[in-house]
DNA sequence: ATCGTAGTACGAAATACATCGTACAATAAA
DNA sequence: TTTATTGTACGATGTATTTCGTACTACGAT
């Protein structure tokens, strides 16, 4: 079973955590998740840019700490790491996703 | 009297105000201000970079809307727009500065 | 009029980032 | 065992970002 590695609650970094967060796609990917609670393969996101640039982002938000990867077959489900977040950086999330453009749900 | 451009209270961009908050010189200058209201010149700051490097990061921090920036002679009037921010991302600014580190306070 | 102070303009360099295409790996299903 | 599905690895490319140094401007003080 393949596995990926994640930052442990303790060593999320803000720094990181606000780099992932300012780029308009991988926000996209943590509102849906937000909105969608649970798990979700990558390509359930229709994202607007190919699968390796897909690839790329949900990197940058598991290595930053904002979600989890687990593989499932040849499908990763991704959930949110809510209560991480929030432990370490309360308030957060809730003030990024908060903003007026519920642009949060697939376009599928 | 010289002036500055700055963005309208309905214009802020959270793409802006996130990518700005993400750097941690940025996020210093920020934090000096929500620590010791008021105006502050540049000067202040005792920032860890040139004075050109230094005009870029407030310059920044003025086009995304963070800042306010007014002409006082050779010197500029620095001030949070704690309000117009608090109005378009309400809890955005305490969750981003609450963190730990108060690492916000000038070193001189 | 000269000088000092506060910050800018401009250009350069190094690094980082977002994006893509193609080839590949791992698993499930047929 | 073949095929389809999901996602990765790698390299390339174009753009942005951070940083600096030097020369400059605007203003106040002498």
């Amino acid at each position: 079973m393949r596995s990926l590695a994640h930052p442990k609650k303790g060593e999320l970094q803000l720094d990181a955590v606000l780099s992932a967060l300012a780029d308009p796609i991988r926000r996209q990917i943590v509102g849906y998740l937000a909105a969608s609670p649970g798990t979700h393969a990558c390509g359930a996101f229709n994202l607007p840019v190919t699968k390796s640039t897909s690839t790329h982002h949900f990197r940058v938000l598991r290595e930053a700490g904002l979600i989890r990867q687990d593989y499932q077959g040849t499908a990763i489900l991704n959930s949110l790491r809510t209560e991480d977040l929030e432990a370490q950086f309360p308030g957060l999330l809730q003030a990024v996703l908060q903003p007026t453009n519920p642009r949060h749900l697939p376009i599928g």
